[in-house]
DNA sequence: CACATTTTTGA
DNA sequence: CAAAAATGT
């Protein structure tokens, strides 16, 4: 219903361009690069290749996407091809703003592009959602929208699994790439973030805020509303979410999103090798368990 | 933006 | 009887 009011009313204004000077206002400037914020420490030593920081970088990556990824936006979901914009750290740092992305996708689209860009402006319209969740609840990292979900039992967290989880060690592989990607690069594809979430809260068991911090410490593109709205979608838990009872099975996935391996083999360097590790649990049986602790929830009693 | 199971379809 | 569609969690 969000994005359909949305759509319904006006087209977002036209972004003004910045102004030379302000009448009256003195101003100097710092060159950034002078504020030496790019982090100097070894793990970040594959972010420059990247993004670069800056409405310059924003408006570049935004080019690149209307020249080569819109075309092939009907296949955002497959990781391993680039089809997605990769705007996110950009939108999140207010170097470019979604009327601009909304305008500059109007002003290239063709009839055999239009089905992709109104999907991709719908997903822009999903982060717009999540920033009216957040304006309507300051808490939304912390609080569980639908209130059921405050009685949900969650395990105490295994602190073996949760450690496999971060570091990409789980034996699950499409997991595993994406948690290698995150911590490589800073970021993940958005399908593999929904495969990894859905992993931690049903297959781990583990509360979707203990998630939602690991990403909030990780991501290039942390945000305080698509983050927290994003894991609280996959738990279920917040207005409009996918319904608990769906548990993503991270194999069905790899198999149809991944099926060249390509991505996971581009992430996981012991990949198809001895050395890469058996999975720490059964998806089947924690599915399984996930799906009886939603029923204790509901206050149902257990099958049989 | 799921998956498993059941029911229906149709060659 | 396999595949597609509907259904329940």
């Amino acid at each position: 219903p969000f994005w359909k009011s949305i759509l319904a009313g006006p087209a977002p204004r036209q972004s003004v361009t910045a102004p030379r000077s302000i009448a009256g206002v003195e101003a100097t400037s710092d060159l950034l690069d002078s504020w030496n914020l790019f982090p100097d420490r070894p793990w970040a030593n594959d972010f420059p290749n990247q993004w670069t920081p800056g409405e310059t970088g924003a408006r570049e990556r935004l080019e690149r996407f209307l020249d080569n990824g819109l075309a092939l936006y009907h296949r955002r979901d497959e990781p391993g091809i680039e089809s997605t914009s990769g705007l996110s750290p950009h939108l999140r740092f207010g170097e470019i703003s979604p009327y601009q992305v909304w305008h500059a996708v109007e002003s290239v689209v063709t009839p055999e592009t239009r089905a992709n860009a109104s999907r991709f402006l719908s997903e822009v319209g999903w982060r717009e959602f999540s920033y009216h969740q957040l304006f309507h609840n300051t808490d939304l990292h912390r609080r569980n929208l639908r209130a059921e979900f405050d009685e949900f039992p969650w395990e105490e967290p295994n602190p073996a699994h949760l450690s496999a989880w971060k570091k990409g060690k789980t034996g699950v592989e499409l997991v595993d790439a994406g948690m290698r990607e995150l911590w490589k690069i800073g970021t993940m594809h958005n399908r593999v973030r929904m495969v990894a979430a859905s992993f931690l809260i049903k297959n781990l068991g583990i509360d979707w805020r203990i998630g939602e911090a690991w990403f909030w410490n990780t991501l290039v593109d942390a945000d305080e509303a698509s983050n927290p709205a994003s894991w609280q979608w996959v738990a279920g838990s917040g207005y409009d979410a996918a319904p608990y009872f769906r548990v993503f099975n991270p194999e069905l996935q790899a198999a149809k999103f991944d099926p060249d391996s390509v991505y996971r083999a581009r992430w996981i360097e012991e990949y198809n090798t001895p050395l890469y590790p058996e999975p720490i649990v059964s998806l089947s049986d924690t599915r399984a368990r996930a799906l009886a602790d939603y029923a204790t929830m509901r206050g149902e009693r257990p099958q049989q």
